[in-house]
Parts: C-alpha cells; structure tokens; sequence
DNA sequence: TATACTGAAACGGTATACCGAAATGGAGAC
DNA sequence: GTCTCCATTTCGGTATACCGTTTCAGTATA
C-alpha cells in the first residue's frame, strides 16, 4: 500500500521515479523517453533504464514505436472505458472474497475512512479513495488480482491527473460523494454478507462511473 | 492467437523459448535459470535473457528468490484457485462484451469447435479449448483484458501440462465434456442475447472447475 | 516554394567487462 | 561424525563499448 520508493535493484528504483514523474505530469503523455537521457538525468546507466521502461510498459504508462522507442503513453477515453469494465468485473468479486478478512480488521479501513472525511484536496480524495480500493483488494488474497490492480491503478492515477489538470472535476462534488459511498461499503462489511458487500462494490463502481466525464481530448 | 514463434528481439525469443520449455515440462518447476547458463544455452548473451525473465515473471511462470535468483515457478493449488477466481469474474464479461462481434462472425469460433470434435489427444483438447476462450476475450475488443489473459493462459498451460504429465485427467473424460460445453456457448452467440451468453461462459467456467482435481501435490 | 536526397547525429539492441554479494564445498575443531 | 567457519566460485547488478538502423536537418533540384 505504501509507496514503497525504496527498491533493491536501479530498474526498480528508476521505474518508480518515472512513474511519479508520468502519474504526477511531469512528463506528460507523448514524451519521448530516449534511454540515454534518461539515464543520464536519473544518473545510472543505460540497462536499468531499458528495464524500467519495459516495466513501465507492462503497467500501462509507457508504450513503444515499432522502432522501440518508448514514450509516454496517453490514455484515450476508450483507456479509460477498458480499465471500468475491469474494475467493474473484478472489484466486487474482490470485495466478497475479502468481506470475511475484512469483517475481523477493518482498521486500516476506518482509518481511510476518516481520513477521506477531513481530506481537502482533490489530490487527497483521489488517493484515498485508490488506497480504499487497494486495502479492499489486498484483504481478497489473490495476489494476481493485487498485481493486476496495481497496473490499473497507475493508470488511473494518471488519467485522474489529467482530468485534475484539467479542472474537469472538483474536489466539492467528489469527496461527499466519495465519503458516503465509502461508509456504505464500509458498514457492508461490518454488518452484511459477502454478498452484500459485492453489490455495494459494484453499485459504487458504476456511481463512481457516472460521476466522470469522459472527455473526447484532454490535454496535460 | 498464433503462437508467433517470431520475434523482433532477442528478449523476446528468448522468452517465447523459455516459455514454450517451461509449459511444456522440458525445464520443470523449481529449476534453476542462471542467466549465464541459459544465455549460453540459447547462445544469446546475459542481457536479453535478463529481460526475458523479467517478462516471464510478470508472466507468472518464473520466480525470483530475495536474491534475485531466478527459477521456473511452482504453482501450487493456491495459485490455481487465484487463476480460477479470476476467469470466473472475467469471463463471463468477456462473452457478453463479445456477443454483438461474434454474432456476425462466427468462423473462428466454429473452425475451433469443429477441429475440438475431432481431437485425438488430451493435448489437442487442451490447447483448442484455451484457443476458443481467446477468441472470445480476443473478441471483446480490451486489450488489457487480452493481455492478462495471455498470462493466465500460459500459467494455465504449465498447470495443466503437470496434471496430464501426472496422468491426473484424461481424455476420454474431457473431450466430450468440452465439446458441448462449447456447443451450447456458440449456440448461444448465434441465437441468445449477451446476458445469456455470459450466463453460458459462467456456467462453462464453473463446469470446468469441478472436472479438474487441485490435488495437493503435483510432480513434474 | 515544395520536394527529394544525403550525410551526420541519435538511438536502440546487444555483447562484454567489472564488481560486490551470495552460495557452496571443504577443512578444521569439537 | 557433526558442526562451524572460511575461501573459492558462482551469480546477478551495473557500466561501458560497439554496431546497425532510424531520424532529421540541411541542401540541392524541379
């Protein structure tokens, strides 16, 4: 859950730089990404590079020419749709599967919960409503799904960045929304069955949906 | 859908042949995979192998011990039901997302459930039924979804490949289970609506499950 | 002015070399 | 005989070097 900047190997420390720098804008989509110059500014060596890259790939972030040059991916709407049918698929099953887990623990969860409550930016809200996801999925113990949600997430994040950039969304319509939808979820697993609490993920996944525009173009 | 044995760079040969000696038992799990020793072996030096086994272990067929020691992976029961979970949320969406495409253009489907009629071996059945599920989720048009499902396929492919190697099913059990299990979805693309197609595919994966053992212990 | 050509620079794919850490096997002590 | 410890070897992480291809700018030509 953590952002674990701390890696042992440079590829893994430099894939986590560039996908700071991708999710946060720095490097906006299209950029190229020459293996020397980033290299150079990351101040390692070429190889490490190529292996982030190819990482950064597999995540979503980084695409390649048919040439091999890698540069930042832009998200298109039709991005966006894929990772919502995934989402959609694959969190409430995720959520009946950590619904017994969770019932006995749900610390991590209330706490944020309350964090989403006194959050003020929208940067805090999107966060906290990824990492409430995130909790979620981690207690379903399937570490393929964790893996695969871990991609999807970086590309959310960068397409939330976006919209964010963009001022299509504002942090005074999402959070209330954000928090009563959580505390629905949250009470589900306290006082529901696994069953509820797949119907209260997905009911929340599709208002989550609904409340997001789906741009034709944004721009970074 | 092609095996695509064909590859623009040496990575990515190398893991097709890592790959394909890995499902099919040639380097069974637990073994050692030295960079140095396989490079060799594939006469290709440490970097595209390296690379190759970055790609396999995002793949799930290679692990890499705290040390970074990497070796062709042991799937456990565990890992199978993880896999399991996940087609059976997955699935099902696929199908009803593919319906309108796989309506109007059946041949792939059909040339499939034909050749599966008329398979002799185990083999055959195994590889033709992981060909019909792609199609589908080839024809659901989400890429992301495509792309994890390559990797559940070949992590199905390996666990699979150990039942058959352990005599576990057999054909005669299979084959026609297969066959109308099949039938009935393609009947279902032709006449039904998307709803009752992903009711079908469900039906399909939850039918699949029961017919395989997830014994304790496999052996290579 | 627009377009085709050409040569230099940039870039990615790969091989090799070096280094530090980890694993392994054998010698010595108990 | 067994356990421990140390030295040798193996191995992975990284940097650098080389080569063929692709880009691209500048120039010449229609």
């Amino acid at each position: 859950m953590e952002t674990t900047p701390v890696s042992s190997t440079l590829a893994e420390a430099a894939a986590a730089r560039l996908r700071s720098e991708i999710v946060s804008g720095e490097l906006p989509s299209g950029a190229r990404l020459a293996e020397a110059v980033v290299a150079q500014r990351l101040g390692v060596s070429r190889v490490p590079v190529r292996e982030a890259l190819v990482l950064l790939e597999r995540e979503g972030l980084v695409e390649f020419t048919a040439t091999g040059r890698a540069c930042v991916k832009a998200l298109s709407p039709r991005d966006f749709e894929e990772i919502f049918v995934l989402r959609l698929a694959l969190e409430p099953v995720a959520a009946r599967l950590a619904a017994p887990t969770l019932k006995s623990d749900m610390a991590r969860l209330e706490d944020n919960l309350a964090a989403t409550r006194e959050a003020r930016s929208l940067r805090e809200v999107t966060t906290l409503d990824l990492e409430f996801h995130e909790i979620i999925i981690a207690a379903s113990a399937n570490s393929r799904l964790l893996r695969l949600w871990c991609s999807l997430r970086s590309e959310l994040e960068l397409w939330l960045g976006g919209l964010q950039r963009s001022k299509q969304i504002q942090t005074s319509a999402t959070q209330p929304e954000t928090v009563a939808s959580h505390e629905e979820i949250v009470r589900g697993f306290r006082t529901g069955t696994p069953a509820d609490c797949e119907r209260l993920m997905r009911r929340h996944i599709l208002g989550w949906r609904e409340w997001l525009p789906t741009p034709e173009e944004m721009e970074p």
